[in-house]
Order: structure tokens, then sequence, then C-alpha cells
DNA sequence: AGAAACCCTCTAGCCACTTTAAGGTCAAGC
DNA sequence: GCTTGACCTTAAAGTGGCTAGAGGGTTTCT
């Protein structure tokens, strides 16, 4: 086994930083990119080389996605410090706000769920007739395309399309 | 004012069937070079003239978007016919597997607000140091990263980052 | 010397659009 | 007939947050 793994050398490279951290290394390539942390280029080879506080932020990274927080919102929350108070105030509005996108998306799932079990109900498999294309057809019919017929040119959603990713 | 509104010729042009149907003129463009509805370039010039049937086909297309279906699952609904118990079956079977897809989902966000809301009530805004800012350090060392130390280079997803669009 | 395992940059692709740029067409008013 | 301006056209790039691949360099062990 031809395994590099420099002992000699302080700090971590980019795989390990990975392993240690839960980003992908091509990952840590896209947070640096978007300086979301610092550019590390230190090796005589081009090698990247990391430390902890390092991985410290990157864990902290991870974390704020895992949350669902946008790279903005992260990026508004990295490098705060916590005796600062206006940095605590930055830090409750995001985290506020981002509370309130998660609510407003809970509900309009919740919402949608009902739509779809209404839907369902109309097929059971049996009959002549698809009773649950046939709703499809009608709902689509009946969608209010634009209240009163304003010339308004709004694209007018009923949701927001958030991603399903091939489950 | 030159109003160009074509009464003579048969049928609706792109900004007149954006309006009827609710789906914007870039977005039938794009519909149409997806393949989701009929390439219509009838006119002398070139511009696209749509018929009633076209514009039922983006609001049934609408519908199942603002259902947040995709437009993979948008496209196995086309066409069907409500007479084939073939088609009854791949849209009840469709309809299902979104189904599956919301109600994950909403587990996911629901765990998530829980989360959020912990966090949030460390701080209160008083106190010499920002209790949620320290919060959202320490959770970042607690996050597990890898369980074990196995060589699996598993990114290791917590949730599934699903968007906010900067509501 | 060779093989394996890592590293690099750069590019393209994913999804479902939206936006922008540069230009063509049509109807009405002067 | 010429301008105005509201519409239409195509093509390309941007959005977010990555992932995957090509094509090549480096390190370490055997």
């Amino acid at each position: 086994m031809a395994v590099p793994k420099p002992q000699t050398q302080q700090g971590y490279l980019i795989g390990q930083a990975a392993q240690r951290s839960g980003v992908t290394a091509a990952n840590i390539r896209f947070y640096e990119k978007e300086n979301l942390i610092p550019a590390r280029g230190t090796g005589g080879n081009g090698y990247r080389l990391y430390n902890d506080e390092d991985l410290h932020q990157l864990r902290f990274i991870r974390m704020l996605r895992s949350l669902d927080m946008s790279l903005a919102e992260v990026r508004s929350l990295l490098g705060l410090n916590l005796r600062n108070k206006a940095d605590c105030q930055t830090a409750r509005t995001t985290l506020d706000d981002h509370i309130g996108h998660v609510r407003q998306r809970l509900a309009e799932l919740a919402q949608l769920e009902l739509d779809l079990q209404a839907l369902r109900k109309r097929c059971n498999g049996e009959g002549a007739a698809c009773h649950l294309i046939e709703a499809l057809h009608q709902r689509a019919s009946e969608v209010p395309v634009d209240q009163g017929d304003a010339s308004t040119t709004a694209p007018g959603k009923l949701h927001k399309p958030l991603a399903h990713r091939h489950v």
C-alpha cells in the first residue's frame, strides 16, 4: 500500500481535512473559491494544508448547511465575535429569518400533502376510466391563472418549486 | 398606443398565452425546448401561435409544478390516456412516489424546525457573551463526521439541502 | 522502475428557470 | 413614409450548491 500520509509535515491534506470535517475535497475547494474558507496553498508542492482551526470552520459550515441555511446565511454567520453585541444581533436576525423560511416551507408542504392526498383518493384502480388522470386535468382547468383579468404579467406561482433531487 | 393584438389571425401570441396560462413567455419557450409542449412556429413571421389545447397543456404543467413535481414527473404524466389501464397505473405510481418525496421532506423540515428552535432559545440578547454564537460553534464540534473512523469517503449529509430562494 | 494513492486545475453538468443583449415585426399616429 | 413602442425572435449567460470528469503532477512504497 502506497499511502501518502505525511506525518512529518504539519497540517492536513485536503483529503484528510475532508474525512475529518465531513466536507468532500471538491466541496472544500468550492468553499475556498467562494471565500468561505481561507485559501491555503502553503506546501512546497501546490498541495493545500489545513490546520485544526480550518477543520472547525469546515464543520461549522457543514453544520449550518445541515440546518438548510444558504451560503449567504452561512457567510453572515462566519467570523462573528461572541463578545460583540452587534454580531450577536446579526446571529439572532439570521437565525430568526431562517426559522421563518423553514416555517413557511413547512406550511406550504403540509398544504401540498393534503392536496396530493385528495388527488390520490380519486384513484383506486377500478372502473373503466382513470379518475386520477381525469382529476388532474380538471384541476388544471380550475387553477386560477390571474385574479381578475388584470393585464399584470405576473408569473403567478402557486407554490415555490423546491428541489426533489431524484431520491 | 400601438398595441398589436391580432384579432384577425387564429390563436394566441406567446404573450397572450402567457397571460392566460400563468406561465411566462420565457418559460413557455423553455418548455418547448424541453419538448413538454409542441413547437409552434406557424405564423408567416416567426411568431409562435397557440391554441386552446396548448393553453390547457400549459396550465396542466403549471398545476403539476405547483404540486412540486419535477419536470421528469410532469413528462411522465403528459399525454396519458385515461382509458388506458397502464397509463392509469403510471399516474398512480408517479403520484405515490411524489407523495413519498413530500412526506420525507416534511419530516426533515419538522425536525429541522425543532433544532432551530432549540438553538434560538439559547439567545435572548442578554449577558456579556452571545450564547447563540457560542452554541453554534459548540454544535459544530459535536456534529458527527463519520461514524467510527472508517476510511469511507462518504460526504455525510445530514439533511438534503433544499432551496430557499431569497424570500 | 512501476504502481497506487493521493494531489492539482479547469470544465461541464445538474434543475428549472430568469435575465440580458441584440435584433426583427407589426400597428398606429403624424 | 417614418417614427414610436409594444410586441416578438434567438442565443448566451447567470442562479445555487454542488458533483463528476478530463488530463496531468507528486509522493511513497515495493
